[in-house]
DNA sequence: GTCTATAATGAGATAGAC
DNA sequence: GTCTATCTCATTATAGAC
């Protein structure tokens, strides 16, 4: 029934407390890397959050670096999974529109954010961390870029012969703007005094209209 | 003729050589700040970049916090004279549509970057960092939601009766998509291998279909 | 203003007992 | 696996000569 990735042959499974402990790690390593950053967030603060020994955090991660890899797949590969299959699932219903293709990569993201618990709200703003800075070029490649590609495809479908490079940077934007309605609602709070925060439907009405725009321009 | 701020009086001014080497620390602030994260860039390795000793950076930047408020506030001054006076020299020659205010807010910054020298370029990425980390809120709301605010006005204007934070979520979305197409060129490259990039006027129509999509939903 | 030198702290990483 | 204790190094910041 498992289907965890062995990459070398243990002894034995580890133990339901090492898991705990484990998970314990990251979810405190998940909310100190999304609020300040790789070095911004301490080994000794991520250890005092999980109530765990500073060893322990080198133990379960291998260094700091590679925690912070972790960090950022422990939820890439669900992500990617609900990602896909939500539009597999709408395809199966019929031929879909750019907006259903780009609600498809939007919302299962900003519905676990908006109620998957504080886990996934950090991870929106680990994201955004990973998106912003080339140094975790590699993470990014490794773990979006294939969602994005099959999602890109699916576009492409929809406008045969358009610029790729026209329809990456709209995926580009979209992201950003998907990373911008989780993060920075302080900023739109800051800058719009006692409205209502826009919701999901603005955010995918704007990505799709904004794709659109771009890939065919008004004639003239 | 000059119109710095002058807080305390002064013996005299500061000597041509003290600015220089001022200037010097806060371009290489600027460009490692944006590269690393403010915890990220060390006050040693700005002092080797810069070519001058610990002990100045600290004497002209007054600390590390300072010194990164000094370094995003030295261009966003200029940068948000540059953007009101395009507006309103557009705004004299006749009425503005959405594409219009957003071009204006838009075109200045991304033409600095990609022609006004690195240091330019850096700030895109400095400015990202501050738009991601509500840390740094108070130098968004000081030095940069005063202009948004002046041409989420202008947006208002075209449509009166919409929702305040309607327009605050596309304006933010806008930025964010700014700042990708600055920022983002690897992603965009790693999407789309060997095509060219997307233009400024392909950003641009893309926000504004965005905007426009919130803003006025298809009826049904 | 500039430079050298150093203080004081916090960082990541590891060793070894249990 | 877990914990305590420690090592080693880089960091910010400052003091004081020039």
């Amino acid at each position: 029934m498992t289907q965890k990735n062995i990459e070398k042959p243990r002894q034995r499974a580890p133990s339901q407390r090492s898991l705990q402990t484990k998970a314990k790690i990251l979810d405190a390593a998940e909310c100190l890397f999304a609020d300040r950053g790789f070095e911004g967030a301490s080994i000794r603060d991520i250890a005092a959050r999980a109530g765990v020994q500073v060893g322990l955090v080198h133990h379960h991660g291998g260094g700091k670096e590679e925690l912070f890899y972790q960090t950022v797949a422990r939820r890439a590969g669900e992500l990617a999974r609900i990602r896909v299959e939500t539009l597999e699932a709408l395809q199966a219903s019929g031929p879909l529109n750019l907006r259903d293709i780009l609600d498809c990569f939007i919302r299962p993201y900003v519905t676990l954010a908006l109620s998957g618990g504080d886990g996934w709200m950090a991870y929106g703003r680990l994201v955004a961390h990973v998106s912003v800075d080339p140094r975790w070029r590699d993470i990014a490649a490794e773990y979006f870029d294939p969602t994005a590609q099959r999602f890109i495809a699916e576009i492409a479908k929809l406008y045969p012969g358009t610029d790729p490079a026209l329809l990456a940077s709209g995926q580009v934007y979209s992201v950003s703007a998907m990373l911008a309605h989780l993060n920075s609602a302080w900023r739109v709070e800051a800058l719009s005094k006692g409205g209502d925060l826009a919701q999901i439907d603005s955010l995918i009405a704007f990505c799709a209209a904004g794709i659109e725009a771009m890939i065919s321009p008004p004639q003239g």
